[in-house]
DNA sequence: TTTTTAGTTCTTTAATAACAGAACTAAAAA
DNA sequence: TTTTTAGTTCTGTTATTAAAGAACTAAAAA
């Protein structure tokens, strides 16, 4: 039930915690991700991450915590007992994109309010912003038909 | 040379400011690229961006010079004097969004060795994970190609 | 009922980052 | 040469955050 890691997949969750930091990830959110990923195991319990990881139990409490509020964890029990078997919830990444593609949005929107205000004396600049704005909304509006399927 | 903003235009700004914090960038630097976004002066010297945001001199500067270095502002000299003008490079804009993909490519190819290394047993699991990674190749590339034009 | 176990909460520590204020440098203007 | 000005650098304060450790709660097992 509890298997350790072999060289590489250690080796790999290092790398996917490195590429998720770069996204203000925290070290043991991007920790417990990463292991999730890696490790055979499809769910593991609290010691079980605690362990692999190397954290204390209130810190991986907390960002497991964390993660099952921004649902990318669930847990489940094994025969009733009390002890949660916690497991990625891969569908929710879906949903983080759709989160930062409505950001994109009204940034895109609030770009057009600073386009509909300028003065006409900064035209160049005016056209750059126009490029933009028309360019993030093709992005937006791609991502979102793949996104909406 | 100096205008005041009006308050719909400081509304604006704020806005503005209040979605680039969202995305871990600092009140300081949101404040100075939604200024410029927004201020009918195509260029401001250090001193008028400094009391518009009501940012102590270390502070913008040193803020101005994070935005100079990863390219979103740049500057001139009027007649050839000391002082510097500072104005938004809005063309840096593109290449913050291919640098963001760049890191969506690495964070799929990671996923792709997760999946190629998974047991069969956790089929479901990797169904999903397999379905995640082409939705978002899907998106990097139809992305890449609208940037690349 | 007592013990064990899972999980939570509280408190403290350490690291980081934003910002302010003052001292400093370098160069143009008087 | 002295003064003024633009910009930089240094130092200190404050706020935020991650994480650890210990105390605590609740419930199952002995």
């Amino acid at each position: 039930m509890n298997y350790q890691l072999n060289e590489q997949q250690l080796q790999l969750v290092e790398r996917i915690v490195t590429v998720l930091e770069q996204d203000n990830t925290s070290p043991a959110i991007a920790g417990i991700v990463a292991l999730l990923l890696v490790s055979p195991c499809r769910e593991m319990t609290i010691d079980e991450i605690q362990e692999q990881l190397q954290l204390s139990k209130s810190s991986t409490n907390h960002a497991i915590n964390i993660l099952l509020q921004a649902g990318m964890l669930s847990y489940g029990h094994k025969l009733l007992a009390r002890k949660r078997y916690y497991r990625l919830e891969v569908r929710a990444w879906r949903d983080f994109l759709l989160k930062k593609l409505k950001r994109q949005k009204k940034l895109n929107e609030l770009l057009s309010e600073v386009i509909e205000q300028r003065p006409e004396e900064t035209h160049e600049f005016n056209k750059h912003l126009i490029d933009l704005v028309n360019l993030m909304e093709q992005l937006h509006t791609s991502s979102i038909q793949l996104l909406k399927k």
